[in-house]
DNA sequence: AAACTACTATGATTCATGTCATTTCTTTTA
DNA sequence: TAAAAGAAATGACATGAATCATAGTAGTTT
C-alpha cells in the first residue's frame, strides 16, 4: 500500500507471501477465520456470499492493486465473504500478526487504514438504492469496466466481461432480466454485446442511466 | 466513547460542546462539510439522503450512545448523508481538529476507530439482501426495536415507533406496502400495530421472517 | 369544540420482473 | 471432429409490488 514510510514498506515486503491461484479457486471463504490481508498484483476477483436461498451474492468485483479480506477485520475475526478468482490471480498475503504490529505501532498507517475503511463504508452506502433493472445493469457495466478496464486495443471494449449470471448476482435480480436488460441496451445502441464480450458505445447514456 | 485511556476522556470531555436540538432538527446536511463528530447523549435521530427522485431514503437509525457523522470522514470531508431528529435530542460535538489530534497521536484511540469502522463495513453488507417486502418490514421492526428499545412498562411494545413512511423508505417499498405488509403481520399475530404504536407479540416469528 | 394538518388505511389497476420451458450458440475435452 | 458441457438467448405466463384514487383516524392549534 501506498501510505506508509520506507522502512515499513521494507518491513511488509520482506513478511509478505506472494502465491499464485488459478481460475476458479477461492482466496478465502466465508466463515473462515481471517488469517491476513491479500493485495492483488495480477488477476481477478469477485467477493461474494453464499445466501440462505443457495444463491451466490456478489458484493464486489477487485482487480490489480486492491486489498482483499479486510471485511474479515474486527468482531470475530471470521470472514462474512468469499473471494473466487476469474483467472489465475498472483496476491500477496500480509500475515495477520504483521498487520496487526503495524497497525499497533505505526499510527500513521493505522490513520490511513482507518480513512481506507471510511471510505469503504461511504462507497458502501451509496450503492444499495433501488432502481430499474435497467439502471442497476447499466451502473454494473461501468463497475465491470473500471475494475477490471478496457481492452489494450479497444478503449470501448471491457478487458473483461463477468459472466451474465454475475451481473444478476452484481444487481440482485435474475439471469433472463440481464438479457433482456443487456439487449435493451443493445437496440438503444449504448452498448454492443455479442456473447460474452460487451463494448460501450454511448459512455455518457450509460453513466445517465446509472444514476 | 469507551475506547481510551482517562487522559484522553478528559481531553475529550473538556474540548465536546454538548447542546440539545428540537424535535425535526437536522444535525448535519448532506453536502455540508464535516465540522466534527456527535455522540448522541439522548434522544433519537434518522440518517438519511435525499435521492435523485426526491425521496427520502433512510440508512440507519442511531439512539443514544451512538456515534453520528462519522460517516462523512476522508475523502472530501463533506457528508454524504443528513441526519435528523425524531424527538429533542441532546449531543455532544467533539470538533474535528481534537478530534484529529487524537487520531494522528493516541494509536490505542485510532485502531479502535479503526475497527469501529471495520464493524460498520460489515454491518452494512449482510443487510442489502433482496427479500420480499414483509421480510423486510420484519427486519425493520427489529431494528427500530433495538435501536430505540422498549416502553417501559411493556417490553413487547416499541418505545418510539417511526412513521409508516420512514419504514417505506428504510425498507426501500411505497407506503401502501408498509401498510399491507403490517396488516399481513398483525393478522398472523406476529405484532398488534394500532396506529403509530406497534407491538411485538412474537419475537421468533417476527426473526425467523427478518431471516 | 371546530378546523386543520398529518398520518394511517384500503381497493382497483397496471407494470416490471421473476419463473418456467426451450432453443441456440460457444467452448472444452475425450 | 464429434460429443458433451456450459453459457447465452427468447417467448409465454404468473405475480409481487408500485401507482392511483379515495377515505378514515388521530393529534394540534386557535
Amino acid at each position: 500500500k501506498q501510505y506508509c514510510s520506507k522502512e515499513w514498506i521494507d518491513f511488509i515486503e520482506f513478511h509478505k507471501s506472494v502465491y499464485t491461484l488459478q481460475k476458479d479457486n477461492l482466496v478465502f471463504k466465508e466463515g473462515d477465520d481471517v488469517k491476513g490481508l491479500f493485495i492483488i498484483n495480477k488477476g481477478k476477483v469477485k467477493v461474494f456470499s453464499n445466501e440462505s436461498t443457495g444463491k451466490e451474492k456478489i458484493f464486489r468485483l477487485a482487480g490489480e492493486g486492491e486489498i482483499l479480506g479486510h471485511r474479515g477485520f474486527g468482531g470475530d475475526w471470521v470472514y462474512p465473504v468469499s473471494a473466487k478468482t476469474y483467472e489465475e490471480t498472483t496476491l500477496s498475503f500480509i500475515p495477520l500478526n504483521i498487520f496487526n504490529l503495524l497497525a499497533k505501532t505505526n499510527i500513521e498507517f493505522t490513520y490511513q487504514l482507518m480513512m481506507f475503511f471510511a471510505e469503504e463504508l461511504r462507497n458502501s452506502e451509496t450503492k444499495i438504492n433501488h432502481l430499474q433493472v435497467k439502471n442497476r445493469v447499466a451502473r454494473a457495466i461501468l463497475y465491470n469496466y473500471t475494475i477490471f478496464g478496457a481492452d489494450k486495443k479497444d478503449p470501448q471494449l471491457l478487458s473483461f466481461t463477468i459472466p451474465r449470471k454475475d451481473y444478476a448476482s452484481l444487481t440482485n435480480t435474475t439471469y433472463e432480466s440481464i438479457i433482456r436488460a443487456l439487449k435493451e441496451l443493445n437496440d438503444e445502441k449504448i452498448i454492443r454485446s455479442s456473447g460474452k464480450n460487451i463494448k460501450i458505445l454511448d459512455f455518457n447514456a450509460l453513466e445517465s442511466l446509472a444514476i
